[in-house]
DNA sequence: TATTGTTATACTCTATAACTATA
DNA sequence: TATAGTTATAGAGTATAACAATA
């Protein structure tokens, strides 16, 4: 049964992948954007190592973000090697619209349950988070 | 909370892609063997349907899969047009050894669990599935 | 004509290696 | 020397458009 969970969280979690669409940024973009608002202004190191992605990775998704006006670089005041990257209002708004979208994606799968099912879900949520746990 | 829920179900799915490794296939060519592994043969055109991806994509991926000895193409005796594709021994044993692998890792994780925790897990599966029907 | 698979082309995302600037 | 960021380059994965072969 472990593997029957293991896959179908898998599926659940691609499904709800699959509902984007909104802006066309792709996911990378998307979670570069959502680790800004979600953990605030942070380095180019401090997003790669997040994202666990290389640093000329995160720097080729940031320079595509910045020339969409959705983030913008900052020097740091403390550190001249370092540079501090935020979100522009605009990819403030664009995360709130993808999170508002996704929300009710799931909300309208949740309402085809039961009362009884949903609160099943809800007894699994902190087990599922603690499943999650780095 | 039903965004709390698609956020850790998300946060959860990413850890476990995570564990891959063994060998070094991205995950859509991985998911291919798994297709194929579960489902049986199938032409080219299912393989994309079901994994979402238009049939240029997955015939790149099929190649890349068929140049490592991993598929094979095989012409269908019904349909000239189509194309049969299937494991080599080698596929079934990549996918036998990856499974074996993520199980093993997902068991780890749940051993940390109480019997209680595991309980309510496996009452939130067929909950899980439901919501990740198509 | 319609369907199946393929090739051509382009863009995102990823990586490693090498470089620049600062500490 | 070591660290932070960047540039150069290459490969995987995705897409659309155009094509060949078969039904």
């Amino acid at each position: 049964m472990d593997s029957e969970l293991r896959l179908t969280i898998a599926r659940l979690a691609r499904r709800m992948r699959q509902e984007r669409a909104e802006a066309d940024l792709g996911p990378s973009q998307l979670g570069v954007l959502i680790a800004l608002a979600v953990r605030g202004p942070q380095t180019l190191g401090e997003l790669s190592t997040h994202e666990r992605v290389t640093a000329p990775s995160m720097n080729r998704t940031v320079n595509l973000l910045e020339a969409s006006g959705l983030l913008a670089r900052a020097a740091s005041p403390f550190d001249g090697r370092k540079v501090i990257i935020d979100l522009t209002d605009a990819g403030h708004a664009l995360v709130d619209e993808t999170k508002r979208r996704r929300d009710a994606w799931f909300a309208e799968r949740l309402s085809s349950l039961s009362d009884h099912e949903r609160a099943v879900l809800d007894a699994a949520l902190p087990v599922l988070r603690k499943l999650a746990e780095e």
